[in-house]
DNA sequence: TATTCTTATCGTATATTTACGATGAACGAT
DNA sequence: ATCGTTCATCGTAAATATACGATAAGAATA
């Protein structure tokens, strides 16, 4: 039972780059096929509503829900309320950042 | 205690596209900050050996060793033997493969 | 052969993620 | 005012991730 050790498990990230630490964050919310095939529905099929979403995964209402919070959380969707239902879309902004940053990751070459 | 929901935290995943399964476990080696560095440093820098890696970095050698085992599961990067040490250097393939994936992903517009 | 250097793996503790059903809140319609 | 629809949140259980120190395994060196 070491006390340091118990917080570590998250301060340490807090001890990299900001640009380093978002885009990990990024990637995070990217981590699952869920998310992926959202964003993918959200781009290629315009379809909007949770509901609809819901109906395209084999997931429960709840666990959409909350794989569409983790979306928001980073800004890579929103969600406009309008009524009852909530209507999702990318956010092009944060898309386009994210896409920057990959392609600086990416466009490397290995010289090792 | 539901008996089928104890498996599904992990099965669902399988019921996506391969595809989608595959930028997701993409994303998910890129999800720490402390992988992006590492990547980061592979490229920018050429550093190759781990200890070099470690000395850059705010974590103990096991948890560096960890971090490139994860990176090295998706095929971002490899290590060769050299002797003693271990020289690292990032897969341009998987980085040219995972930069086109996001591409796909990233270059859309919301109509929404 | 013994020692040192380098890295991977083991064991462990805690935090986070993923999934579900149940419930709650907000809105529109009856 | 009540009811149905839509979505978020709560509570919970299991799996995974993150961190460390300790130890093992391999190669080079003394």
């Amino acid at each position: 039972m070491n006390d340091l050790g118990n917080i570590m498990a998250v301060a340490k990230k807090e001890e990299f780059k900001s640009k380093d630490t978002w885009l990990a964050d990024v990637a995070k919310a990217l981590s699952h096929p869920a998310r992926i095939r959202i964003l993918k529905i959200l781009t290629d099929m315009n379809v909007c509503m949770c509901g609809d979403i819901v109906e395209l995964l084999p997931l429960s209402q709840s666990t959409v829900s909350q794989h569409l919070k983790e979306l928001k959380r980073v800004g890579l969707i929103q969600g406009d309320i309008d009524g009852p239902k909530v209507c999702y879309c990318v956010n092009n902004k944060t898309l386009q950042k994210a896409k920057k940053e990959f392609d600086k990751l990416f466009n490397k070459v290995c010289v090792c």
